[in-house]
DNA sequence: TTGAAAGCGCTAACAC
DNA sequence: GTGTTAGCGCTTTCAA
């Protein structure tokens, strides 16, 4: 492969010169540029980005880590949608991204470190799971760069892109109830998994009832690990406590999935039959049978404005302010894929 | 951030023995290696990764090069189990996976080149697309690592991960055919999607029903883009032309999807229900009710296997002999979730 | 507007 | 077993 220097020796002039045509400086003479341009292209010269790299101390690249095994982010549609938002908006500034899935939860972390300390990456971007605000300490005692897909801790001010889904809950609990429904069934997000915001959903939920004046209930309320079986199961549990459940909000999507199987399994149809709110509006679920009304999860727009965090972070050399996003609630009519905005 | 050279200092020896501690060398004496370790965790001491790839002139990183835009490559269950095949493998190898989507299908390939010449990754996964072979031509010239997922050209014979279809097609017609139906429906890959292997779905199916002397029939084939919407749309066309169709061989799950929900909303229960035969038996797939018979595609051990396949053409230096999977064939029981295998 | 020389952090020869 | 030296390909002072 052709260097620097290869190509500064055919057009006749030094290596700096060739180095200001390659960085688009303007302090070099329209005809030198052009010799310059031509013995590049003559060669079919590519600037070693390693070797830029090295002198910049820069690699233009950013990490993409996820605790939770490639069975987990491969499959989650969730996490390829925020994966999604994060590549467009990197790729369009320049940067590559580097995902990385350790094979061991616990070794995620470590593997966080290591990216960014090797320099192989100019910065990460850290799904939260335990331990993670142990791993932010350290990146900002060394002054690493990062951005935290939700806030890992109460302390946590900067770098991080939350997203708040009171006011998804609220909206949907409130539509069942201007349906007429009563007793509504909540299939929340587990704890189990590591989120700041672990209440956000029952809280939208408690507050429409509470406007409602109907008493919470726990017993209407599960946990998940947003798989399709734990829908399935939790849907089951719900309406063995509660026969007269009349709906239920699913924290996820595949839960979602799962809460309809069971439904179909228990031959509850027509009169009988519960409503159901899916939790993300992923595009499958937009084309499902029979037609759900949604939360909505801003994932896309979530991994996007933390590919820009990141690369402010970088560029301006300080941590940014974290960001808040906001779920929303559409109402599925039941002609096929049509959505309305509820209240709008 | 420490250097190798800061380490050498605090442990009283030369940068090169540090070096030989990191790269594991057994060249040095227990003791010596000791006071390295010693001073590197005292320092947080972690390699350059940046410097060691512009030394050895090996960056350790793979290219995953899509060609048909991130709402596609994150979305297309298929694609991102390629992915997770390849980051698996190449994870335990000690690779980093680099994924770029072009914004522009047109730019991919020169994305691809540009990648690989820039020394920013050792080699690329590349997706097949139109054009892919005159890149391949330039790859082979200027002796770049690559390997496509699928086979590209008439005359490509190495570096390539291909899927043969046929023994897929082949199962699940028969299987149709020993369930007495006659007329089965065929809904196709698209050929405006670039593959070598076009007809081997289409090849199965003619096969298996000329065994069982059935005229095959063009009016019982359509084509789709892999989509939900193509699935739907081609289903009740097939009815409009073949209104005694009682069953449907799918290219896709997606189209699958779109498949079920088009007989749904036609009405066609019961007796004049139609058996779907499912494209790729992904995990939903698995779960769907009403339980779906599908031809599987292993897409995972496809996108392993181009991992591999591309860390030893680096290693070994030389282009390897391409590999050909196949697909298979389940049928899936009344239960939740069993499967068994055809004819075993 | 252009060039010479030093150095980013590491490893590979080649000594010792 | 260990150290010295040169150099990977680029950019960045600084000088001309």
């Amino acid at each position: 492969m052709p260097t620097l220097y290869d190509v500064a020796k055919l057009a006749k002039v030094s290596p700096k010169t060739v180095s200001r045509v390659i960085n688009q400086s303007h302090l070099v003479a329209e005809e030198t540029r052009k010799k310059v341009l031509a013995a590049m292209k003559k060669l079919d010269y590519h600037p070693n980005a390693i070797a830029t790299s090295l002198k910049r101390q820069r690699s233009n690249m950013i990490g993409f880590v996820v605790p939770y095994g490639s069975e987990f982010v491969f499959q989650d549609p969730n996490m390829m949608e925020q994966l999604r938002g994060t590549h467009d908006y990197l790729s369009a500034e320049g940067f590559e991204l580097v995902v990385t899935v350790p094979q061991h939860k616990k070794d995620a972390l470590q593997e966080a470190l290591r990216l960014t300390k090797n320099r192989h990456v100019d910065g990460v971007i850290l799904y939260p799971s335990l331990g993670v605000d142990e791993i932010i300490s350290e990146f900002r005692e060394k002054n690493l760069r990062y951005v935290t897909l939700g806030i890992c801790s109460e302390q946590q001010t900067d770098n991080f892109v939350e997203v708040d889904q009171t006011p998804g809950s609220f909206l949907a609990t409130k539509y069942l109830l201007s349906l007429g429904h009563r007793q509504i069934g909540l299939i929340n997000k587990s704890r189990s998994f590591f989120m700041y915001n672990r209440d956000d959903l029952l809280n939208g939920y408690r507050m429409a009832l509470e406007e409602a004046g109907i008493a919470f209930r726990s017993s209407l309320v599960r946990e998940g690990n947003f798989t399709f079986a734990d829908g399935y199961a939790n849907l089951r549990s719900l309406l063995e406590e509660n026969p007269e459940l009349t709906a239920v909000i699913c924290a996820s999507d595949p839960m979602t999935y799962g809460a309809l199987r069971a439904i179909h399994d228990l031959g509850l149809v027509g009169d009988r039959s519960i409503e159901v709110v899916a939790g993300d509006n992923l595009p499958l679920t937009q084309k499902l049978f029979p037609q759900v009304s949604s939360m909505t999860n801003p994932s896309y727009e979530q991994g996007r404005t933390a590919g820009k965090m990141i690369v402010t972070i970088i560029n301006e050399g300080r941590d940014q302010p974290g960001v808040n996003l906001k779920t929303e609630f559409v109402i599925r009519q039941k002609e096929l894929g049509k959505a309305t905005n509820f209240f709008s």
